[in-house]
DNA sequence: AACTATTTATAAAA
DNA sequence: TTTTTATAAATAGTT
């Protein structure tokens, strides 16, 4: 195709051969171009001119097709120890150690919140038994004040008692023997230097500093 | 080039690109093959049809031609520098992501020590603060139990009073009206369905469940 | 790089 | 499929 035919072996001439290269390696591409459009094949071509320079076409990308290339040619297995492969290694480790960064981080993040989970969680239990406890003592506080309410009541017809029997005396017109009379007044005296209304606020102020939380 | 002129866009009908592919496939690989005889290059050419088959075309071998490529396109991403620095680069990578590891790992050692260490000491904060509020209700009991003690001697004192008075009536030889004795018998009744030993016992029960920590 | 005579590739038909 | 064939496209040699 062109003003004569020539014969499919190395061209001589050097300027002749650079520019035979330079139409028929762009030929090449426009109907690589072409096949993989016509046809949606997928096409992969590397050209290396014979002073090193690299040309290239692909479809769609050259590292897939390779990678498709090699995986059905089956022969990558014995790549080990070229330059290249180390660098691939290191790589492949890089990528390794990263996803296991991302783990330990997510699982330090995790352990912190059920940490502050706890310490909700614990808090509500807290509240809750501190409640249940000034409950018990609120209960604990009220028999102290019935219990001392029935002292005072007690206390009351002690004295009424005494009374009827300074009036029966006074009616029998009889005096009694004074000793008898002082054990009375001396056990009446002894009851309320006991228990008052004072000890009944007394406990109250326990509960109360218990609800503070004084040791938390 | 033929009967009629195309436009370069994928061909529908399926036959028709199948034959196209064949005719110009087969074509594409001669034209490598000329460019790489005439002009003294290297070709590789990696053609896959839309149905997966592989065909292929190379000057010399393809395992070189692409690692050609590769080192030639740099691998993948940063190959500006030579093979063994691309190489130590990501050693040191890997060194660093490393010693990140080690100190998440670390860390999350730390934080789990940290969580126990939080526990035991919430948990011995507890027991000090539920031997307190077991002694505030010991004290309470107490309390309450000196209380019925108190009641149980004014008791004895409203009885013996009472005696008095029956032996005052007695000694004196005058009849007092029964309604008098009634209301005295009356009152000292009264006394002892109130509060009695059974009372503390229940007080000593609360205290223990407490102890026992049901709500935890 | 542009031209063009000629070869080559191939679309459509068989 | 492959072959044929008319025609489009590529390009060798020229300028």
């Amino acid at each position: 195709m062109g003003r004569g035919k020539i014969a499919i072996q190395r061209i001589d001439n050097r300027t002749n051969r650079q520019v035979t290269f330079s139409k028929r390696r762009s030929g090449l591409m426009k109907k690589a171009r072409e096949l993989a459009i016509l046809c949606d094949a997928d096409v992969g071509l590397i050209v290396f001119s014979c002073t090193g320079r690299l040309y290239e076409f692909t479809s769609s990308s050259m590292k897939p097709i390779i990678e498709r290339y090699q995986e059905a040619r089956e022969d990558n297995n014995c790549r080990l120890l070229n330059p290249i492969s180390e660098a691939k290694f290191w790589q492949m480790e890089v990528a390794t150690l990263r996803q296991q960064v991302q783990n330990l981080q997510n699982n330090n993040r995790d352990l912190q919140f059920l940490q502050s989970q706890i310490e909700i969680s614990l808090q509500s239990v807290r509240k809750k038994k501190e409640q249940l406890l000034a409950e018990e003592i609120m209960q604990l506080n009220k028999k102290g004040i019935v219990l001392q309410k029935e002292n005072v009541e007690l206390k009351k017809e002690v004295s009424i008692a005494h009374q009827h029997k300074i009036e029966l005396q006074k009616l029998s017109g009889e005096s009694t023997s004074s000793g008898d009379g002082d054990r009375e007044s001396g056990s009446s005296d002894k009851v309320p230097s006991r228990s008052t209304a004072h000890d009944a606020s007394e406990h109250i102020n326990l509960s109360l500093s218990i609800e503070g939380h004084p040791d938390e």
